[in-house]
DNA sequence: CTTATTGTGTATAATATTTTTCATTGGCGC
DNA sequence: GCGCCAATGAAAAATATTATACACAATAAG
């Protein structure tokens, strides 16, 4: 991984392919045959598969103008880094007006690069297993989470209490969840949400609740909280960010995404729940008509 | 160039990552993160780029069912080799694997796209106002929330509350909330975040903190709550996704962004009170020592 | 709190890779 | 045909890479 050539190899090596030798041709054939793959291998095996000499291969780098071999390789693997990446994230200024260096901007390319790793290595089919699990209406479902990922638990339980019946949460904070362990059944669902800081509570809690038959589904971080090792879900999530604090972004977005697959999921139940809880806003008058 | 395998590296990196150590997961991280170049280069170039020591590179291909760590980066190849030559397979796809109509990827479309929007315009002035406000530990901050938005509120008083003093959080569910205006004073700050279905009791609210001096920092959408009249901020964000609910995605991130601003601002004050607050944390062994 | 277990990195040995050296081959002009 | 010179590969030397052994650290268990 050197500099950045503005060349790539295939380019430089049409380009002075009318220098090369007889073998150093043969070489160059393969090597832009399956371009760039084929040049991944040792200077061996390409010498090989080329059927020239090793030296042969390393001359030809020399004559590309590079310090060898090795250099030559590096460069593939730079061009090969800039095909594959993808550029969604390749935004210019976010926050016009604000530098690169304002935290905004700063802060927008580190959540944007999270969200994008973290989709990276989301298995669909473990969203949508997870999706048919919360849209079983036969399984209690429990939601928890640390101090911090608290709020997104409770996010995700108000949410799934307009989807769905049988929604408990639990405030892993104080001393009473034990007693929430008694109200799981085999079957169940524990949704857990921990994050860095890995408290013992969740960990308890997930042990128990698995002893008891209880399926759980986690979220995470990068790192993987221990309660996986009693998870059969797990979300590995990304949330990094130039800050004292993780970011719960990415968790906010899976759990909304969660929350509109499982809605599309259970329509017909959803609908008349969603209606009637219109019609007790009416009555209790909490919102504007409209605005 | 071994064998074709059924299951990619990153596949098998997912399925095992629960029985991954701490040291192997940094390394799973980077071979996810940019892959399948991340792999590319040798033992010790990968070791040293996540870094772990080498052994622990072989550990884990030795753990994943390779020979050794040559015959893991064989398989890696041979999959780039696959992919390359394939040319129907779409790398800018978010969730590898998933179909463009798979609702994660639908929905991860219309967040980054709010994401977007929302930063275009957003005034890094007001940013930067809202932060030297917030940053005035002689201003009392009131925060609340609407019935969804309260987890939002929450969110933001519980980081808050580690970065300064004199922060009340307001329920403005119950019908107490008159109560709190009584402690409201001329200079103090009302957070009010009111997305789409403005209820009446943060109009009320805000109308009276208003009439009491309050400077109103407000979080809404891009319609604008009723609040905006009395608010002296307005962050207005996109909210909208293919979900039968609004995206709080958005105002998380506006938020996350606002207290990394915040606490930079005031390191001094904050790095006392962050001390003393792990100082708690270790007494109460609330969490892991670290995993 | 102490002890076993597991995980991890440093140092080192084993192995593979890359480069250099050098003898051989083959083309080309004389 | 003969001699010159570039091209090439075999083999060895130099270098880098990978695997192993072992000691230390962290974690879990008692």
């Amino acid at each position: 991984m050197t500099q950045s050539r503005s060349r790539t190899l295939a380019e430089l090596i049409r380009e002075s392919f009318d220098e090369l030798t007889r073998a150093e041709r043969q070489l160059a054939n393969l090597i832009l045959e399956n371009y760039p793959v084929s040049g991944m291998g040792s200077i061996t095996a390409i010498a090989k598969a080329s059927g020239v000499s090793s030296p042969t291969v390393a001359r030809m780098a020399r004559k590309l103008g590079f310090p060898g071999f090795p250099a030559m390789q590096a460069a593939l693997k730079d061009e090969l880094k800039a095909t594959i990446s993808d550029p969604i994230v390749k935004h210019d200024q976010l926050a016009e007006g604000a530098p690169d260096t304002h935290i905004l901007n700063q802060f927008a390319d580190a959540v944007l690069e999270n969200m994008r790793q973290s989709l990276k290595r989301i298995d669909p089919a473990l969203f949508d297993n997870v999706v048919a699990l919360l849209s079983d209406s036969g399984r209690a479902v429990h939601v928890t989470g640390g101090r911090i990922t608290h709020t997104i638990a409770r996010y995700f339980f108000t949410h799934m209490q307009v989807i769905r019946s049988g929604l408990n949460l639990i405030d892993s904070g104080s001393n009473t969840w034990p007693h929430y362990v008694l109200n799981m059944n085999a079957g169940d669902i524990l949704v857990v949400f921990d994050i860095r800081r890995y408290e013992h509570n969740l960990i308890r809690l997930a042990e128990m609740a698995s002893g008891r038959g209880v399926t759980i589904v986690l979220f995470t971080d990068q790192w993987g909280s221990p309660v996986a090792k009693h998870a059969q879900h797990t979300f590995n999530l990304r949330i990094e960010v130039p800050s004292a604090w993780d970011s719960s972004v990415t968790t906010l977005f899976m759990v909304e995404a969660l929350l509109a697959a499982i809605q599309t999921n259970t329509w017909d139940e959803t609908r008349g729940r969603m209606k009637t809880l219109e019609q007790l806003f009416d009555k209790t008058k909490l919102f504007r008509k409209f605005s």
